[in-house]
DNA sequence: TTGTACGCGTTATCAA
DNA sequence: TTGATAACGCGTACAA
């Protein structure tokens, strides 16, 4: 609750000069190891903790990884995990800030501009390629959108093939003898749009006839409760149900368990992310697969590759997502 | 991808000097209309953005609220969503460090001490009362910790009344008629002696068995479904269950859907927390609201309060939990 | 092996 | 109403 402790006060505690002590803490070579020993101890006794802003103030660059997410997606914390292990394994921290309701993406990541990161990653970004075009001309470092987006000159892209997932789920259903297959589109995400193709593709090459319940807003679980409303209240129910994320998935198939429906008895439904407890044995549903290690893992090579040699291009890094066959998902009865 | 714009850049753009260019950024009165109209558009042209780092470093204090958080206990997002709408309407800004697997909370306080936070709330603190006692004498502003804790010299606590909530979920439970109730303790959470002595309390007074399962780890989803396990392993179920909270409670129900046990009609479940999920009207999970936005305002308010005035005292502020009764739970059939 | 001097972007205190 | 100057904590030349 009073001042922080500052390199000076480690300095005038052990009796040596205040860039003596900037040398011990960074591990240079130089100080004598009785020093080193000193300092160190001093360090600790004192509760000494850097600075980052006058860190980055000096270097014009800090180690310092922006990260902007929106929590209330399952799939982006796993993001977040894996990149924290991540950038600490190449020695970088990371700086979150959060999308809220009353905190838009625009903001958040106005707010993570001002610690000047030495990259920034956005998750799950709802803003047009031309923002994000004119954003990574204002910070200093590289821009990386996870999620979505598509190849482009000013920013890096992680994104899974969300069609191709989409496709393969789809694809599951009517090899296992689904005819009347619905898709739950979440119009307003970022993916949305390359999700719903690859049900369109699907459906389409099979000769099958499409039908698409859009909900809006942040197609978390209670999209998906939403959707089976719809369902329930709209006469016969199809046979299969894809879902454009777990959790609007988790949410159908809640819905339905309330209304006696029987999953995957009376209705198959599948998700996309394979989160958490899509593999809760409780739940156990069928998804697409889509790493989220490797996601953060990714988005934080493609940065670091950027701010150590400024000179690369931006590239997109597109992992394919996997089919993972559990038990909400069987032929139809019908 | 260059380097960032800095009031230096808008002073030469304008012509004017760049202290002039700091007061017309913070609204201080002195600088012409004339002036102020250039300045803001020279600003917004050049895509102006703050160095939080440079601002603490000259004020040795930041108008950032710092929060260590873990993104994987749905309520404590909740929380967060509130910290940030409270934050913002005070003038303050949000600086997110998160607990992780790989980043556990004495880094991850360690962390946001770097950003010289104006305070720093600490969200599900599992650092003994000493260890934060010593972090809040490194901090130049009040520490926070929402959850759990005790009144104390050092800094504020902003909890619910835990035993008194879970108190509430046994004596609906006996009201409508249960006997066999067991309660599933989370052993490693900092809230969890006071909720289990909550139960202890009602059974004890009401003459009845007790039965506790332990379960250790972050206690989400999937300790719930342990626990479920094990009661199904362990011969005859109780009538009720009371979890500590939501996440583990919607563990259970999940896992005993899936064994074919029907809630209420063969076993009763409620939760602690109100979260997301436990309103979705399929999971419909009786349980004892905390009010995640009301905590967020109480953490922000409590730092707030001692970083206007250093010279006050910490708080604690307990807030009572209410009981919402829902689907979940019904009289017995047995 | 250690100390000196400067600058990063910003705010605060003066004087003009 | 505006402009010069110092200082915040730290890193990095360079000199001793």
């Amino acid at each position: 609750m009073d001042r922080a402790t500052t390199m000076a006060d480690i300095a005038a505690d052990v009796g040596v000069s205040r860039q003596l002590v900037s040398m011990v803490l960074r591990d240079l070579p130089g100080p004598s190891a009785d020093t080193h020993e000193r300092v160190m101890e001093a360090a600790k006794r004192l509760g000494y903790t850097p600075h980052f802003g006058a860190r980055a103030l000096r270097q014009s660059t800090s180690t310092q990884i922006g990260v902007v997410f929106a929590p209330t997606h399952e799939t982006e914390q796993d993001i977040v995990e894996s990149i924290y292990a991540t950038a600490a394994d190449q020695g970088y921290g990371v700086v979150l800030t959060a999308t809220t309701s009353s905190h838009p993406s625009s903001i958040a990541i106005e707010d993570a501009l001002g610690y000047r990161c030495a990259a920034l990653i956005i998750i799950g970004a709802d803003l047009p390629p031309s923002q994000l075009s004119a954003l990574s001309k204002r910070t200093p470092g590289p821009v990386v959108n996870v999620g979505a987006g598509r190849k482009n000159r000013s920013y890096d892209v992680v994104r899974s093939a969300g069609d191709n997932g989409i496709a393969l789920c789809v694809q599951h259903l009517i090899d296992v003898g689904h005819r009347k297959i619905v898709y739950v589109d979440a119009e307003s995400m970022p993916w949305g749009r390359a999700r719903l193709s690859g049900y369109e593709r699907v459906m389409t090459a099979n000769r099958l006839r499409k039908r698409v319940i859009r909900v809006s807003g942040d197609y978390t679980e209670e999209s998906g409760s939403t959707a089976a409303r719809e369902l329930l209240a709209g006469g016969a129910l199809p046979t299969a149900i894809v879902a454009g994320n777990d959790q609007a998935a988790l949410g159908l198939m809640l819905t339905f368990a309330r209304a006696g429906i029987r999953i995957p008895d009376d209705v198959s439904v599948t998700g996309y992310d394979d989160s958490r407890f899509a593999a809760l044995s409780s739940v156990d549903l069928t998804t697409a697969r889509q790493d989220p290690v490797e996601m953060g893992r990714l988005a934080v090579q493609s940065a670091l590759r950027r701010v150590l040699d400024p000179g690369q291009s931006p590239i997109e890094t597109v992992i394919e997502p996997t089919l993972v066959v559990r038990g909400s998902t069987s032929p139809p009865s019908r």
